[in-house]
DNA sequence: GCTAAGGCCTGTAGCGGCTACAGGGTCAAG
DNA sequence: CTTGACCCTGTAGCCGCTACAGGCCTTAGC
């Protein structure tokens, strides 16, 4: 079995992730420190492009570096139970939900301030006089973010 | 009429944006500086205060600082058509629509594995193997932010 | 007039999650 | 042995703030 390493620049490709942001992940010990050539190279094996890839699709589904590197906690110390992952992600979810009300509302107030606006030549405008007049909206449109 | 101006502090509450913002504000130029007193103090008046009225309004409406930049500059010069404003936010509009789709998508498939998720006490977790072993989300999520 | 408490000032550094350099060293093919 | 593609570290920048530190100003009460 010729299970030799690869380079930072193959597992980047491999796995769709910016060189840059591998050795970023590095630095904030997401990601493990890996074995090194003589003149100092990174190499990478299998499991590294498997920890990548799960830090990467758990970023595209919005998860935050730190819920990320809670995931990895728990899957490291081979202690996880799916009651813990799964709150993790009912949380996740919870959240997901929140920013999609919160832009439903936006749409609605931007589509409102859209249709009074006549879209002449006009000096006088619709949205300007909404963005100038308005008060304050009733719900906060991002919670801590 | 005694239209004497305010201090940042003032201008600060009635309005509901964070001293500090301000003063960021004015150093990045979406706020005017404003005169200041003997001792070097900021004095505001209603202007300021309908401008940064305008700029929170647009903020919680997810105008970035330089969309708000474009708007104010279309207030400004007094040469805006309701055309240009109605461009700009309609092209924001578009934006918050295709969030609230990657959020919907994202949405669904957290979803998923949650119910794929026996929530007991087990070693085994479909959330962690669907984190390690799913393929790239075909829609980005996330376009150039 | 004097003091103390509260406001305000500038400037800098930090957050998250990268990205983009500069200025070098290393590796493999020819 | 040379070339060129890759890789290394370290630092600075992006956005939109927020949070200090270490001062100066203002005002109310005595």
């Amino acid at each position: 079995m010729k299970a030799t390493g690869f380079s930072i620049g193959e597992l980047s490709k491999q796995c769709g992730v910016n060189l840059e942001t591998i050795r970023y992940y590095e630095k904030i010990g997401v990601m493990p420190a890996p074995s090194r050539s003589a003149g100092g190279y990174r190499i990478y094996d299998a499991d590294h492009l498997k920890r990548l890839s799960f830090v990467r699709r758990s970023r595209q589904l919005g998860f935050s570096l730190d819920e990320i590197r809670g995931l990895l906690r728990l899957v490291d110390g081979h202690a996880y139970t799916c009651a813990e992952v799964r709150a993790l992600t009912l949380d996740h979810l919870a959240e997901i939900r929140r920013k999609i009300a919160d832009l439903n509302r936006l749409k609605r107030v931007m589509a409102e301030m859209a249709a009074q606006c006549s879209g002449e030549r006009a000096p006088e405008c619709a949205i300007i006089d909404a963005l100038f007049d308005a008060p304050p909206l009733s719900g906060e449109t991002r919670r801590r973010p």
